[in-house]
DNA sequence: AAGTGGTCTAGACCACCGC
DNA sequence: CGGTGGTCTAGACCACTTG
């Protein structure tokens, strides 16, 4: 439908398969825009998604390169993600199992990570995620109500954020993460089977719905053996 | 100069005066092309950067929203961001220590991230950094010497990517991040002053020139109870 | 000097929202 | 239905690299 994703996907086609070389140029603007029967600016936005997929590079006055290693960094969707382990890990098997579910007034530090006032009553979720049948990531969450209104358990096994789109019809905007080594606790120990100097690494997340609101704050606590992050940064804007 | 990055400074001054206010609309699009004396084009383009700044966002039909909280997140450069601790952390008193300084041929693992051969040579550098007087990060740093010649000591107190920047002119395009927790080395408890049990964040790094070819190798280890990562994730697509 | 990518225009059509 | 933002065009000028 749109011709500068289209375009863009077929460059990128040409770059996987090869046809577009790594380290070399690619054809120039005008001469694609001939290709496609578009203009050049349509074929600029194409090469601009590939830019910030990184997997192209520009110099003006030269033209426009694979670069090296660009098949190898394409991983496109990594640990950018919220939509839960249960995408993030298909092929395995990932059972969740809810530790905890009620209804509470939120004490101060969730007020301020979701902008609620002291009346206003949170979810607090506590589920444990295995993979293979092995511990792998307790969660503490915690959603207004208001924004989830008819969260129940047996939504919480499934997948909540598949029910937040399909149900309630919100979409997410960002998130704000942190992330640090901490000591296991005694949740730590009990359910993530950690020993006492086991590290913990903890993922501190607070995410908003395009508007901004925020919607969720959740803490996970991955065992240090089994979970890492990764991130792919690159660099938008050349000074 | 550039015309579409003008108005996106100005747009988000405005905001940030609160001219336009949180959870708002700001003028549309032709409104603005007028106000500014431009194209259309050109003000869509200021929008596209505010929108990626998660500022803004826009619903076709309706118009352009200033967002809920949009002061709040606007740290646009946080943890996203190679330049050393140097930069970072300015305000406090940054030490750097160099513990060791070394030649050496590459083991597998660094042939590997670096793309190199068995007998392409590598900076060994191993750096402690002090802030405030007290320990707070071990960087295991691995470059190919081809990339950087003529390094010294005495850069390596100062700062390693002013040199290649000013001195060899090359610029970054990206790098691919690991942040795990794991247990602390010999060398962490010797330089980071780290108990038995307590864990450390490490930070795996690979550096990309603009070019795709792979730069830097390092691991910082961090103590625990001093550093976290934070990122900032904006949603750049709605589907 | 020729060729490249970056910016910008004036206008067009479309999809979508809200009245 | 009018107004919004998203896409697209054909052409122009500019900054820059390379021969």
């Amino acid at each position: 439908m749109i011709k500068y994703e289209m375009i863009a996907n077929k460059i990128r086609e040409r770059i996987q398969k090869g046809e577009y070389a790594e380290d070399t140029l690619i054809p120039d603007q005008v001469t694609l825009s001939k290709e496609f029967g578009v203009s050049r600016m349509t074929v600029k936005k194409a090469m601009d998604i590939l830019a910030m997929e990184g997997l192209i590079f520009r110099k003006r006055g030269s033209g426009t390169y694979v670069k090296k290693n660009a098949l190898l960094n394409s991983s496109d969707s990594n640990a950018m993600e919220y939509e839960g382990l249960t995408k993030q890990l298909s092929g395995y098997k990932v059972e969740g199992k809810a530790i905890s579910f009620n209804v509470e007034f939120p004490d101060e530090k969730i007020r301020e990570a979701l902008q609620l006032e002291k009346n206003d009553p949170v979810y607090n979720i506590v589920r444990l995620r295995l993979v293979d049948g092995k511990p792998y990531v307790i969660e503490h969450t915690y959603f207004p109500t208001a924004l989830v209104p008819g969260l129940t358990e047996e939504i919480l096994n499934k997948s909540v954020y598949e029910f937040i789109h399909q149900n309630l019809g919100l979409s997410f905007g960002g998130a704000y993460r942190k992330i640090q080594a901490v000591k296991p606790s005694e949740y730590d120990k009990k359910y993530l089977a950690c020993q006492e100097n086991d590290p913990v690494l903890e993922v501190e997340q607070i995410v908003h719905l395009e508007d901004g609101t925020p919607f969720e704050y959740s803490r996970s606590r991955n065992r240090y053996d089994t979970r890492s992050y990764t991130i792919v940064d690159i660099q938008r804007r050349q000074k």
